[in-house]
RNA sequence: GGCGGGGUGGCAGAGUGGUCAUGCAGCGGCCUGCAAAGCCGUCCACGCCGGUUCGAUUCCGACCCCCGCCUCCA
C-alpha cells in the first residue's frame, strides 16, 4: 500500500487512483527566461523519482510537466535582450531539457507550453464569467472573484480574511476584493505582439495562474490524480489553480496535492529574487551529475535541504561507495523480485511517502554485502536504477568530464602510471611515490587493485 | 500579525514508546613495500522545562530558537 503526504489534508493518506492502475499527474516547471538552479533541479529530479516509482510499481503513468513561456519577467527579460519572446525561450527549454537529461530525468509524457493552450485558457475565463466568478475590471482586465468561490484558501489553510492582503500588497482599487487576482491580462503599450492575442475581453494575454488550469484540463482531464509543484506554489498559485478549475467545471480537481521543501543557502530559500541560487551548469563544473541527483535523493522531498559545496562534496564521498561496489561486478538491471527481502525493505520506505532517504540505506547495505563478496551487484544496480542512480558507468563516473583540465589526460595519466608500476617491480619505491604524488598534485587517485592500477579523480 | 513546517551524534539525514538507521568525516587496528580501496573497532545523538508511563528522543502541555508562505519565485 502506496501512502503519500497530501498538502490538503495535511496527512499520509493512501494512495487511491482514480482509475485503477493508471496515474495522471501534473507539476508545474520552469518560467524560462533563466538558466535551472538548484531549486529547479529539486523539483525536477523529486517527481521524476515519484513517477518512476508509481511506474516501478506497476501503475501506466501520465505525466505533465508545464513550461510557462509567457509571463511578465520573459516579456522584460526579452525587451532587455533586444531579442523576440520566442528566441529567449527556445533557448532556455533548450538548456533546461540539457540540465534535466543530465541529471538523469525522464522526459515528460507530455510538456505543454503555455502560449499554445492560450484559447483553452479563454474557454475557462469564459465558463467562469457565466458562473459570475470572474469579471471584467474597469480597467480592462479580467479577475477571478475570490469572495464567490466559497472554498477559496482550503489548500494553504488561510482564510481570506486573514491575508488581508492591503498589508503588503497595494491595493488595485479596479479589483473587487484585493485577492482578486488576474485572469486575462489588457495589452500594454510598448508590449511586443507576441506577448497579445485577441479575445472577447479586448487585445491581452492570460495570467500566469490559468496557464496551468488549462493546460493540465486540456491533457489529464477536469480531475486527475496528483499536482505537484514547490512549496512557494502552494499559495497562491495552486489556490488559485483550485478555485479556477473546480469554479469552472464544478467538479473536484485534484485528488493529491505535493509539495517538494525547498533548497537553502545559508539557511535561506534559495530563489531568482534572492539572489543566491547556483544554476545547475554552475555546479556541473565541478560535480558530476549523479552527485546532484544522490545529495537531492539522499533527503526527504518535503524537508528543507542546505546547500553547500562541503554538503556536495560529503555527498561524492557517499555515492562513490555504492560506485564502487560495482566495481569489476559486470552488473546488469534485471527485473525485480519484490518478495526479496532486501527489495521489501526498500519497496517500504518507497511506499512511505517516497523515502529515499530510507531507500538509500538498503542501497549501502546491498553495497556492504556486495563487498564481501555476494551476487546481489544486479539487485543493488537495479534499485538504484529506480531512483535514477548508478547511472553512469564506472569509468566515466570516477574519472569525470574534466579531462585536459589540470593539464593531465588520460593517456599521460596511463604513462605515469605505467612507469610508477615499473618502479615498483624494480623495487624503487621511492621512484613510484614521487610519481604517485605527481599525480595526486593534479588531483588523481591511485588504486592498486587486484588485476592492476586503476585511478579515479579526488 | 495570520497560517504552515522544523529543532537528532563533528557534518548530512531517517526513524521509533523499551535491541540497529544510513552515509561522510575523525581516531585505533587489519591488509598494503607505502598508500588507496575493503574489512574490524571506536566516537554511546535526539532544543529547554514540566506531565503521562514501569520506561520518552518518540505521546501531551508550556517555553526558546530557526525556516517558509501571506508580493514574482520550484
Amino acid at each position: 500500500m502506496l501512502k503519500l503526504y497530501s498538502t490538503l489534508t495535511r496527512k499520509k493518506e493512501e494512495f487511491i487512483p482514480i482509475n485503477p492502475g493508471k496515474i495522471r499527474m501534473y507539476v508545474c516547471g520552469m518560467t524560462v527566461y533563466d538558466y535551472c538552479h538548484l531549486g529547479h533541479a529539486r523539483v525536477l529530479i523529486v517527481f521524476d523519482m515519484v513517477q518512476r516509482w508509481f511506474k516501478a510499481s506497476g501503475f501506466a503513468v501520465t505525466y505533465v510537466r508545464n513550461v510557462t513561456d509567457i509571463e511578465d519577467n520573459i516579456i522584460k527579460r526579452a525587451q532587455e535582450n533586444g531579442e523576440s519572446i520566442h528566441a529567449l525561450t527556445e533557448r532556455f527549454i533548450q538548456f533546461m531539457n540539457e540540465d534535466a537529461a543530465a541529471l538523469g530525468v525522464q522526459a515528460p509524457d507530455h510538456e505543454p507550453r503555455a502560449t499554445q493552450y492560450v484559447e483553452a485558457m479563454q474557454a475557462i475565463i469564459e465558463a467562469l464569467e457565466l458562473k459570475g466568478l470572474a469579471y471584467h475590471a474597469s480597467d480592462g482586465d479580467v479577475n477571478f472573484a475570490v469572495r464567490k468561490f466559497p472554498g477559496y484558501g482550503k489548500l494553504s489553510g488561510k482564510s481570506l480574511d486573514e491575508l488581508r492582503a492591503g498589508e503588503r500588497v497595494a491595493v488595485d482599487q479596479a479589483k473587487q476584493d484585493p485577492l482578486d487576482f488576474v485572469l486575462w491580462k489588457r495589452a500594454k503599450p510598448g508590449e511586443p505582439d507576441e506577448a497579445r492575442w485577441p479575445s472577447k475581453w479586448g487585445v491581452g494575454r492570460p495570467g500566469w495562474h490559468i496557464e496551468c488550469s488549462a493546460m493540465s484540463c486540456k491533457l489529464l482531464g477536469e480531475h486527475f490524480d496528483i499536482h505537484g509543484g514547490g512549496a512557494d506554489l502552494q499559495f497562491p498559485h495552486h489556490e488559485n489553480e483550485i478555485a479556477q478549475s473546480e469554479g469552472a467545471t464544478g467538479k473536484p480537481f485534484v485528488n493529491y496535492w505535493m509539495h517538494n521543501g525547498f533548497v537553502r543557502v545559508d539557511n535561506e530559500k534559495m530563489s531568482k529574487s534572492l539572489g543566491n541560487f547556483f544554476t545547475i551548469r554552475e555546479i556541473l563544473k565541478q560535480f558530476d551529475a549523479q552527485v546532484i541527483r544522490f545529495f537531492i535523493l539522499r533527503g526527504h522531498y518535503r524537508s528543507p535541504l542546505n546547500y553547500s559545496d562541503a554538503q556536495l562534496q560529503d555527498a561524492k564521498n557517499s555515492l562513490d561507495r555504492l560506485y564502487r561496489a560495482l566495481r569489476g561486478k559486470n552488473a546488469k538491471i534485471v527485473p525485480i523480485d519484490w518478495n526479496q527481502p532486501d527489495a521489501v525493505v526498500f519497496k517500504a520506505a518507497m511506499d512511505d511517502d517516497f523515502n529515499t532517504p530510507e531507500a538509500i540505506a538498503v542501497l549501502f547495505k546491498l553495497s556492504d554485502e556486495v563487498f564481501a563478496g555476494s551476487d546481489k551487484a544486479d539487485l543493488l544496480l537495479s534499485l538504484a536504477n529506480i531512483l535514477g542512480l548508478l547511472q553512469r558507468d564506472l569509468e566515466s563516473y570516477f574519472r569525470g568530464a574534466s579531462e585536459g583540465d589540470d593539464g593531465l589526460d588520460a593517456v599521460a595519466i596511463d604513462a605515469l602510471i605505467a612507469a610508477r608500476n615499473a618502479a615498483r617491480k624494480a623495487k624503487d619505491f621511492s621512484e613510484a611515490d614521487r610519481i604517485r604524488k605527481q599525480l595526486s598534485e593534479a588531483k588523481i587517485v591511485l588504486e592498486d587493485a587486484a588485476g592492476g592500477t586503476i585511478w579515479r579523480r579526488g
